[in-house]
DNA sequence: CAAATCGTTCAAAAAATAATGAACAAACCG
DNA sequence: CGGTTTGTTCATTATTTTTTGAACGATTTG
């Protein structure tokens, strides 16, 4: 049951992997897509883990984080009750889903951290000023995430 | 010799510390930025690791890396021989630095990773169409990043 | 120059993260 | 139904990453 992997695939995966690194995805999430994407079928759960060689449950979950962010879409197929896989290739729907689902719900500080923040600094008796030009500072630099995050993603216009 | 943090510093240091977590940083890396950013005065090596409560061997390390993409600068204190340090607090100088020095050796796949996989796929015999279309893509999207990346850099004007 | 201070390095330990696979539930099949 | 197949979950195991702190070299000080 277990399968090899061509050197085209090695090295696709290999790209993928690299890229998961820089993301903070795990590895097994790198490779499933990379795999996916090069591959001209879609695929199910067993076929990944076979020509993979991970878990189930590596594969399962992975393709869970995968789909959560629309990097891969179920495709149906008539007369197999399995679930087949295809990698999404839009680059601007997954960047989005990226964002959306991995990134902003880390950064969710928003305005009442902030406003502690401030009120922290303001009821300092000692070097006020200077901690208020620091919160300050920090607001200017959400400020600038929030208007670039949206801007990154409209700059990816074709798929 | 063990000091302790005000509410604002300890809140100031969460805010780095889930940023580091974002950016695939060390913990120690964010507490020590956090520390120096919300600092009045240069810190040395022994205020930091007394004040974060981390080890000496820490300290030095999660510096180095800070110093290493611009993000906290030596500040000399004359007569004193210690290493003082501050925080950068110049965005555009952090991100910068940060995605030349921590970002771009990791996708430094470039183009004799690409024309290998173009051979690859040319050489293969089934589906050649296809996976010939997916490094096209690829090659696509690593052209999208070497844009964005610029040009987001470019987007952050002010300090 | 001996003692003290400072910062770095790196092997070992600790902690955090990811992968495994058995147990399970759901859907199908005869 | 009873037996398969399929996919998920989650406690345990394995791996990777981070931290620690002792050892060290370099510099300063008396």
């Amino acid at each position: 049951m277990q399968s090899t992997l061509s050197e085209l695939e090695q090295e696709v995966i290999d790209v993928f992997v690299r890229m998961a690194g820089v993301l903070n995805l795990q590895r097994s999430v790198g490779e499933l897509y990379g795999l996916l994407f090069i591959s001209p079928e879609p695929l199910c759960i067993n076929d990944c883990m076979n020509k993979l060689n991970i878990s189930k449950g590596s594969t399962s979950q992975g393709l869970k984080i995968l789909r959560s962010f629309g990097a891969v879409k179920p495709v149906y197929i008539p007369g197999d009750r399995r679930d087949f896989f295809e990698a999404e290739s839009a680059l601007r729907k997954i960047v989005t889903g990226f964002v959306n689902e991995q990134v902003r719900p880390h950064l969710e500080n928003g305005k009442e951290r902030m406003a502690r923040l401030e009120s922290l600094a303001a009821a300092s008796s000692d070097e006020q000023e200077f901690f208020l030009e620091r919160i300050k500072r920090l607001r200017s630099w959400q400020k600038h995430a929030n208007l670039l995050l949206p801007f990154a993603l409209n700059f990816i216009k074709s798929d």
